[in-house]
DNA sequence: CTAGCTTCATAACGATCTGTTATATTGAAT
DNA sequence: ATTCAATATAACAGATCGTTATGAAGCTAG
């Protein structure tokens, strides 16, 4: 006996209401329709329902139990509905982003834990790379959304792409560095302590061989590489060393005092910190919510991190 | 955003099983139907529910989060029908018997709980009375089934009874009585010892008057009364005491040793021990189930019973 | 016990939806 | 590139749904 789930739902309503016309009230429906489905219902069954000639409507042992399956589901319906509606305000779903490692620890991480604040449903799967996996990523997609520093030249084929930041490496090191006592400090006491390589593949790597043979080195004296951001942070802690950050990076870790910036400017790379989506397939609204939260965060951020940038770099 | 739950389910049996076509031979459908009603509720939705120009066919978050909501669907529905069928075939429901408390408690609890060794989804729900009570109550649509001793020139009126054992009452006493010994205990003797009244407004207790007055007794020695079988049976096991009951009822106890018969044959009332159903209104299949195997046990009993009655009461 | 009110059942009808077969399109594998 | 399998689309007949209008049946109050 294969049965209608809409009527067992026109069912459960009416014994849940205890009369036909409540019932068909309660699922926005005309007294008649309901009615019609009971008698269908009892005739294809050949089983009475309700018991016959009694005025409050009450129902059968079957009718009841039948009642009860008929509220799972309609409880399920409702639950799938909103499920719908939440998605589509971008309530619930998933976004998958992609970054590079260090942006993604400092800065994002946060910035996720903030925003399931108002977006508990959302799940959020995190993956690291650069540039070319995380187009690659993008354009299978395997992630929706890339959070990572771009050249400004790009163009991005079917990627949309917005700045939210724009690129600024700084020297980091610890706040006790003896470099930090001087009042002013040159290049090329860079070139007498040691380095720590950020991640072999970040644009970070290139930076830094390109300031340090900048500053007249011949041989680039690599003690530490390898470690993600928390690895080389620990590192900095316990070391006199030296490493090339994005300044957004240091800044996010300034209410640690462990790392600081040196106040020296070195030359910036024609990058920004970019957020990148498919411009051509359909994207689940959590992930614009998200990616607008990101940018909105980096807005915020902005001016910030610039007073900061002004105050420890030059001093000002 | 209001969800047919008809077309969840067909989510459902496509994401289950893989494949649209897959899908809706799960359902017994054709693949357009299922095809279409996908398409419509993506359109309706307006979100993607499968990732498209991807073979195998590979849901989106959503439509994975609705096709768990299909699938409960789907299980609730199955349930539904299976509840209906096992309905049907008297396999689940409730059985409301009634009953005079003697033969309930002797004879209709065991049967009870043979009956749901093979229906163990049947529900009885019992309750006591004598004739023009349970009557009511059949009428009323309090209880499906009545299992008493009824007058055999009695015509239901509206009521259908089987007769499933003709009454048939004896003496009974402790299996050490004095006048078990007596190789032929005489009427007279009876008035020796105390008696137990069956509960008042039973059958039984106008048996016993109308017995202890065609023995010559002036006055009527009652020295308990009240009392449940088993109540009757713990009085007769600690007391020389005896009672009136029907002979089913002490036959029912012969295993335990504890009462028998007086080999002193009485007049038997013109009544019978019959199984009350309503004519008229519809009965559950497990009601019609259930009178079927009382009547068939007791059939099984009788001539048990017979035997029983001839040995101990003529001592054959 | 009747009057009146409320609730349920039935009838008729238009609109929608369902499921079907036939056919075109598309993705994947060889 | 070709071929095969699976999905999407089209067209159509029938079922079903939900509606309004109306009749029947219980409860309740006087």
């Amino acid at each position: 006996m294969k049965l209608d789930e809409r009527h067992l739902i026109q069912l459960a309503a009416v014994v849940k209401t205890g009369g036909v016309t409540e019932g068909a009230a309660l699922l926005g429906l005309a007294q008649p329709a309901v009615s019609r489905t009971l008698s269908m219902l009892e005739k294809r069954i050949g089983e009475p329902l309700f018991i016959k000639g009694r005025r409050p409507l009450q129902p059968t042992p079957l009718g009841l139990s039948l009642a009860e399956h008929g509220l799972v589901m309609l409880a399920t319906s409702r639950k799938a509905s909103d499920l719908v509606e939440s998605f589509r305000v971008g309530k619930s779903g998933v976004v998958r982003i992609g970054g590079t490692p260090f942006f993604m620890d400092a800065l994002i991480a946060q910035l996720c834990a903030e925003f399931q604040a108002s977006h508990p449903d959302v799940r959020i799967d995190q993956s690291y790379g650069y540039f070319p996996d995380l187009r690659a990523a993008l354009k299978a997609d395997q992630i929706d959304l890339a959070i990572c520093p771009i050249d400004i030249l790009d163009e991005g084929s079917g990627l949309e792409f917005q700045q939210i930041l724009p690129g600024r490496n700084v020297v980091a090191c610890r706040v006790t560095h003896p470099l930090l006592l001087k009042r002013r400090p040159q290049p090329s006491h860079l070139l007498d302590y040691p380095w720590i390589a950020p991640p072999p593949g970040s644009p970070l790597l290139a930076d830094l061989r390109a300031l340090l043979l900048s500053f007249g080195a011949t041989e680039i004296k690599i003690r530490y590489t390898g470690g993600s951001l928390m690895s080389v942070i620990n590192y900095l802690k316990s070391a006199d060393a030296l490493t090339v950050m994005p300044h957004s990076v240091v800044f996010a870790q300034r209410k640690e005092k462990t790392i600081t910036a040196l106040p020296i400017t070195i030359p910036h790379p024609e990058r920004a910190l970019a957020i990148l989506k498919r411009i051509d397939a359909p994207r689940a609204p959590a992930v614009d919510q998200f990616a607008e939260f990101v940018r909105l965060g980096f807005q915020d951020l902005r001016h910030l991190i610039k007073r900061h940038e002004e105050s420890v770099i030059w001093g000002v």
